[in-house]
Formats: structure tokens, sequence, C-alpha cells
DNA sequence: AACACGGGGTG
DNA sequence: CACCCAGTGTT
């Protein structure tokens, strides 16, 4: 991609951010380490709209790394609950505990942050970006399908061309202003360079676009080789989910009793359910029952 | 590279 | 039902 072109390209999505950017997240209106730590966290793999009202209710609750990493686990699973991977919960307070430890605070170097439980090489990128104003490249899914399709001319983000990506995103970069740059690109993706039914007639980038130049080629069918996948009802996700559902409205409790409120085909599997969710750090076991961490 | 890990919204 | 969503950790 030419140099020129690339340039073009970053003024243009910055006009198009400025008029249609979605500014008024909370978490894109504080600088807070913190604060972006739990938007970040919240939103791996959880869709904005579902996680806006939580992040302002959980903020309101623990408005520190401090107020959170003295609760109990427990009480910031049941905070959490509904959002989904409990885990994410558990590795929040975790992180929270080991940055106040071995850093005094949440840090904004990429590195440091890379060192945190739950934090990967996104979110690390991300808070470094988004409160630390570093010039990194935060590739998520939506910036990742951007650069895929304007830039290389492939319909989605592969994971293959990972390192790909990884490059011409940071080609991409401006030297000053990344924060908004980034913002702006993930706005793009989310609301028109979407996965599926691209609004490409109102795409500001749609004259540079060289997958819409090649036509908007498809992507490679999905791999349709597995099985089909067994209803969500009858996965272990499930009834981890329904341990931890039960467990946050009524604990201790012997596994017995968890297994009896669980849906027939999974309370054989009930014991190796706890010692899972046990090895995540989500619940433990005292005097023959279980309950959240930290709650016994 | 492939899986496990939740749950809700959408077509 | 299938796919998608501001990913990470393990094998």
């Amino acid at each position: 991609m030419a140099t020129v072109e690339l340039s073009r390209l970053r003024r243009t999505l910055g006009r198009w951010y400025r008029v249609n950017g979605r500014h008024d997240l909370p978490w894109r209106t504080t600088r807070d380490p913190y604060a972006v730590l739990v938007s970040e966290v919240m939103l791996q793999q959880t869709q904005v709209s579902r996680v806006h009202p939580r992040y302002e209710t959980w903020l309101k609750r623990w408005p520190t790394a401090e107020s959170l990493a003295e609760a109990t686990t427990g009480t910031v699973i049941r905070e959490w609950a509904g959002l989904g991977y409990n885990r994410r919960a558990v590795n929040l307070q975790r992180a929270a505990r080991e940055a106040l430890e071995k850093f005094g605070g949440i840090p904004t170097e990429e590195a440091k942050l890379l060192t945190l439980p739950g934090v990967g090489p996104y979110t690390a990128a991300a808070v470094a970006c988004f409160a630390g104003d570093k010039r990194t490249v935060a590739l998520d899914t939506n910036i990742a399908r951007v650069v895929a399709r304007t830039l290389l001319g492939e319909a989605t983000a592969r994971v293959p061309h990972k390192q790909k990506l990884k490059e011409a995103a940071k080609a991409w970069l401006p030297k000053r202003g990344t924060r908004a740059h980034q913002l702006a690109a993930m706005d793009l993706g989310a609301t028109v360079c979407k996965a599926s039914s691209p609004a490409c007639e109102i795409c500001p980038l749609k004259s540079d676009c060289t997958w819409l130049a090649a036509g908007q080629p498809e992507a490679d069918p999905t791999p349709n080789g597995k099985v089909t996948a067994a209803p969500f009802k009858s996965t272990a996700r499930f009834a981890r989910g329904q341990i931890v559902a039960i467990l946050a409205k009524d604990s201790p409790l012997p596994a017995s009793s968890i297994a009896a409120q669980l849906p027939e085909e999974h309370q054989e599997n009930c014991g190796r359910y706890l010692e899972a969710l046990a090895g995540d750090g989500i619940v433990t076991f005292r005097k023959e029952h279980w309950g959240l961490a930290e709650d016994l």
C-alpha cells in the first residue's frame, strides 16, 4: 500500500470518526487505566450493548483497583453474572491484585500489562493505547476485518494472516493520534464494515477499498468438516454456567444438592465440572461443601 | 493449530 | 440452527 494512499485513508477515516464515532461510550471519556481495563476485559467476546450497563454498575461498586482487590472473589463473580466466561471476572480481580502488588496500580506499559492474568496481546495494547495514549497496534476483530478488507483485499481476517494484518495495521497508524485512529477503525468495523452484510455504499473508504474493488470476493466457506455442534443446553459450558448460577444464589452446598438442580443429562458429570471450576478459581471446596471462591 | 470457555442477539 | 461478538490460556 502506497504511503500517499495510507495517509488519505487515515484522514478520511478521521473525518468520518469525528462525525459518526461512538464518542459517548463511558470507557472512552476516561483515561483511568483501571476503568479502561475493566471495559476491555468485559468486551472480550462480548458486544458493546451488553457491556454498557454492566460497566457503569461495576465502576460504581468498585471505582478503583484497590476496591476491587479488597472484594471477595465470590462477590465479584456475582456482579459478573450473565456476562459469560466467568474466568474473566476471576482474572480481572487477580490482575488488579497483582498489579497493585507489582506496579502499585494498573500500568499503561504494554509489557507490564501482558504479565497480568487475562490480559493478552489485544487487551494489553488496548489499555496502553486508550488509557496511556501509547502508539501500539491493538488488533481486535473489528480492526482486523477493516484492515483485511480495505488494505489487503481479503473478505475476513484469517488466522494465518495474523502477522500480515498486524504489519498492515501498524503501517496504517498515524504518527500522532493513534488512540483516535484505532477507535475510529474499530467503530467503522462495528457499524459499517460489518462481518455480515457490510454497508459498503455508505463507507467512507469505499473508493480506496481493495476488497470492494475486487468485487467483494466471498470468504472461503467455513470448513464444515466437523459434526454438527451439540445443542448448547447439553454442553459442559452450559452446565458450568448453571452451577455458578446455583452457587451465586445459594451456597455453600454439597455436591449432591448441586447435581440435583442440574438437568438430568449433566448430573453424573457434576463432580467433574466442579473440579474444573475449582481449577479456574471460580469455586472452592471446604468441609464437604462447595461455594464461590473466597465465599466459604 | 485447535479447543475450551458463556450467553444473548440476529437472520 | 448458524454465526457473531473490543480474546485468552492451554494443549
